[in-house]
DNA sequence: AACACGGCCAACCGCCTGAAT
DNA sequence: CATTCAGGCGGTTGGCCGTGT
């Protein structure tokens, strides 16, 4: 024989916990602290299963629980952390002092999810979305004649073929990176061996990559400490029609648009050497920049300001400046992935 | 004011793993 | 060794609430 059970199931409450449960469960476990939830329920007078008590404490009741919206950092942290884990929802929130599984879980359904697709990147691989790259080519085929922005209300980051080809060495170097494979030991959707071979993108020499990841210039880098939140002064500076009085801790997007444009043609970097070595390439490869154009020309935040697509980077402020911040550093990081794999040794 | 709709999130469901018997 | 269950986890649901018509 096993276990016996640990309650008698009939009976038992469902559904949301009183204010007076709550007082309960909280009563007993100050006086008795927590651990055998399977007798805790009768013990602390509640109708409830243990199964119950466990997670209205451990979602709601404990005391170290952070309320209140997710910070930039810990927007981030989850991003990064779920390129590498995956689903797992509790080893996320280990790394996040205060936030629950649930609620990083479901912060990750309602906000971060639909904000990556609506970027254009697969939220369960972090990698460009295949589905959309026909899409995306048609559309940047007029890039440079027209700023049109695409149904998202932005441009392709880059160009189709380029995603192609970084997907690929992408998904060559975590199938060969232990850690960067998902815990669950699933594959990398784009995995395949040959394509490491195949890929025109070899050719590329490390000192070419390496230039172009330090040049591109930054925005709202991750853990920059001059990203602070917004003081109540500054939002107020930032609704003033005088936009020289801006904190210069913080970057106009129009600044930082200008500095990339000006990067991508600048001589330093060879960009049409790359092109006329690699017949897959054109010039349109190396346009990243004109999705910025649209952003932030409805939102009302106070980061933002309603005329000529002025918005600022700072570490705290709207949904469209942390899409501009995670496109570039994303864009950074797919760089840095293909540098620090090995393929071109 | 009434209704419809969609977003959000607390709570439940079902499965898995390891421990107890 | 087989059986049973507690605890833990990720997926899903349903009700509340704000917003638009």
């Amino acid at each position: 024989m096993g276990r016996s059970p640990c309650c008698e199931k009939n009976g038992l409450k469902k559904g949301p916990w009183t204010a007076e449960e709550d007082q309960k469960l909280v009563d007993y476990i100050q006086k008795n602290g927590y651990g055998n939830w399977r007798t805790l329920p009768k013990n602390a007078g509640l109708q409830r299963c243990g199964k119950s008590c466990r997670l209205r404490w451990a979602n709601y009741l404990r005391p170290d629980i952070k309320r209140g919206r997710f910070s930039f950092e810990e927007e981030e942290t989850i991003i990064q952390l779920h390129s590498v884990l995956g689903n797992k929802w509790s080893a996320i929130a280990a790394r996040l002092p205060g936030r629950t599984d649930n609620e990083i879980k479901n912060y990750w359904n309602t906000h971060i999810r639909k904000r990556l697709l609506r970027m254009g990147i697969d939220p369960v691989t972090h990698n460009p979305r295949l589905d959309l790259l026909d899409i995306s080519s048609i559309l940047s085929s007029s890039f440079h004649s027209s700023p049109h922005t695409n149904m998202f209300g932005v441009q392709p980051l880059v160009s189709p073929e380029l995603l192609r080809l970084a997907a690929s060495l992408l998904s060559s170097h975590h199938t060969q990176n232990p850690n960067l494979v998902h815990q669950n030991g699933q594959g990398n959707q784009f995995e395949n061996p040959h394509q490491v071979q195949e890929n025109p993108l070899l050719q590329f020499q490390n000192q070419d990559l390496q230039t172009l990841i330090q040049e591109i210039p930054s925005c709202a880098p991750l853990n920059n400490p001059n990203c602070v939140p917004f003081t109540s002064d500054q939002s107020a500076q930032l609704m003033e029609p005088n936009v020289d009085q801006v904190p210069s801790s913080l970057c106009h997007v129009n600044d930082w648009q200008n500095n990339l444009e000006n990067f991508l043609a600048n001589d330093n970097y060879d960009f049409q050497h790359i092109i006329d070595t690699q017949s897959n390439l054109t010039s349109n490869d190396f346009n990243f920049t004109s999705h910025l154009s649209n952003i932030s020309t409805t939102s009302s935040s106070p980061a933002s300001l309603n005329s000529n697509s002025t918005s600022y980077i700072n570490g705290n402020s709207t949904e469209d400046d942390r899409e501009i911040s995670y496109c570039s550093n994303l864009f950074k990081y797919e760089y840095q992935e293909i540098l620090d794999s090995n393929v071109f040794m």
